[in-house]
DNA sequence: GTGAAAGCGCTAACAC
DNA sequence: GTGTTAGCGCTTTCAC
């Protein structure tokens, strides 16, 4: 029901390529007929089928955008930095998620291989090994992974982890729980190095505890874990598991920061809202976004470099109100605090 | 570089049909020949390339999701709900996002019109007769609009605004502010009509401020409009505009709920995370998400329906720890109380 | 400045 | 079951 480039052509008498023309190189076209044209194909509506565009030119204007979860609050930056930028070169953003899946992530990159320029990953979920036979199929950019020949924005979580375990020891804190995330994440492999190191440093003895969901379901979960592991204070792998921990932990009557000090790492938007507001490690996400962007196109617009770009972005450790000296006592669940957290919602509902 | 159709044929001495064929009607072709072109296929690394497909079939398998605002926690659920469902019948959904920009959003209705089967409109915010126009150009769903003749899916917040208030006048409330939200969105005009109705009806007055931005920077930019007003609670557009009304007041040093009671719209997950929990009313998102594609799906595999579906979801109130009675006086700001949003964050970074 | 012709990688009748 | 042919909608040499 569309119109294609032969309806205009004939619409005015002219022959399919200088339709082709007047739309991807107007300046060699006359004038005069080129306004015939485009009223002609404004009459029937007519725009150029990107897909056939694509199919002769192998240029589609558009990039992918691969995250793990866009239910945290950690991409939405990435995201909409990437998008703009992007957008002022005119090209569009599909954004994807993978649910946290390795092999839905695999499947994505091909799916999206020939219906965009390129791809940036962030924080792959799949082996090293597939990041760089990925890259082999097509431009890709990568966001918190160092993968052989592959261009790549890192954020240094383990100054940021190491920072925060130095500022815990300040405090006196001498055990400290680490809630790890996703093992195939560099992202944590990082924040377990940094924090490793800065324990080690300080003299305080890190647990590290069996990695959960990277989500507030997750942080809920290890409350009872943290409690018993004997640590005063906790490094959540991200702010959502610091959050959900938090939460938990205040049903079991265990008070933030008086009774343990919790951490996390992004400085999502949230962190500044809850009570009380949390200490966090602030990752540069919107910068990242812009420059995986930049690097893409780059990447797309001239071939791949003789040096392969790396970027490295500074984290920061941004004090609040959930980290305190550690109490005299170590912290215990009150007996009797109920841990429902959806009691509230059952009971009152309209209709 | 990427190998096509004819290099398979040669590496096998088949005709490309039969290549062809081995990947899209697998059963045409002889088993043994079948597994020689898989095997070859396999060995040069090649995958059919989609473009080329969807220029001869019209079908991508791909499907459009487009929402206003990727970094609103409303949308997470309902993205991630259709992904699922889009999934389940092998589609995959490409995610944009318009940044609350009408403009944007129809470009990108056009910029995704041939490279995607049909697209999900989350909460547009063109106006009707451009959703009309864009539904006659393409497969299209559209979430919390009504338009002539496009299939919808909506969420019945009108009621849950009712809702909002009546539990608000139960408690003895006579003034309550109304934040509004973009003007150009269906889920406004029902709030305000909604809110409106209930108000009326319970003899409450309702003081309908200018919208801001829907983001907590909008909710923090009310907070003086809100005291000024003379209400004793509020209802926020959404969670993030409450939240970020709440947070203000908090600087402001106004006591939520005891001197300013405020009920939000959504039920996005941090809304359980904050001190004190908030009051919200709970959308459907998820629902909502997958019954669009299925919708889509539908639309696509079997054209439009004789009568146009619709399809309305139940809202619900949750009340929580954000409302309570009106206190004696009405609030107002303590002096001296800094504004500061970020006065924290400049203070104490690593190096 | 414009037309003619070839072809991007694939599918879909239609023969055989 | 497999090969042949035409063509999806567009761009891009190459002539004129």
């Amino acid at each position: 029901v569309a119109a294609t480039i032969r309806d205009v052509a004939d619409a005015c008498g002219v022959h399919i390529s200088t339709v082709s023309r007047t739309f991807s190189a107007p300046r060699l076209v006359n004038p005069s007929t080129r306004t015939r044209v485009l009223e002609a194909a404004r009459g029937l509506g007519y725009r150029p089928n990107r897909v056939a565009r694509a199919l002769t030119t192998g240029r589609t204007f558009n990039l992918g955008l691969i995250v793990a979860d866009i239910a945290n609050p950690y991409f939405p930056p990435l995201i909409k930095a990437a998008e703009a930028q992007a957008r002022q070169r005119s090209y569009h953003v599909f954004v994807t998620d993978t649910d946290e899946d390795p092999v839905v992530e695999e499947d994505l990159v091909h799916a999206l291989a020939k219906q965009v320029d390129g791809v940036v990953l962030g924080s792959p979920r799949v082996r090293n090994r597939v990041v760089e036979e990925l890259h082999r199929q097509l431009p890709l950019v990568v966001v918190n992974r160092r993968a052989e020949g592959v261009p790549a924005v890192l954020m240094d979580v383990g100054r940021g982890a190491g920072a925060a375990v130095e500022h815990l020891a300040a405090y006196g804190h001498r055990h400290v729980a680490l809630l790890g995330g996703p093992s195939g994440s560099w992202n944590n492999r990082n924040v377990c190095r940094g924090a490793g190191e800065a324990a080690e440093a300080t003299g305080v003895a890190l647990h590290v505890l069996e990695p959960n969901a990277p989500t507030e379901e997750g942080g809920a979960a290890a409350a009872l874990d943290v409690l018993e592991s004997g640590a005063t204070a906790a490094l959540a792998y991200n702010d959502l598991v610091a959050l959900g921990l938090m939460d938990e932990l205040g049903r079991l009557g265990v008070r933030v920061p008086d009774d343990l000090s919790i951490v996390g790492i992004d400085d999502i938007a949230v962190s500044r809202l809850t009570r009380p507001r949390l200490t966090t490690v602030a990752m540069p996400t919107a910068a990242a976004g812009r420059m995986a962007v930049d690097m893409l196109l780059q990447l797309v617009d001239a071939g791949p470099e003789p040096t392969t770009p790396r970027a490295t972005l500074d984290t920061s450790l941004v004090v609040r109100e959930s980290t305190a000296p550690p109490p005299r006592r170590r912290p215990e669940p009150t007996p009797g605090s109920p841990s429902r957290r959806d009691g509230e919602r059952a009971a009152h509902t309209h209709r």
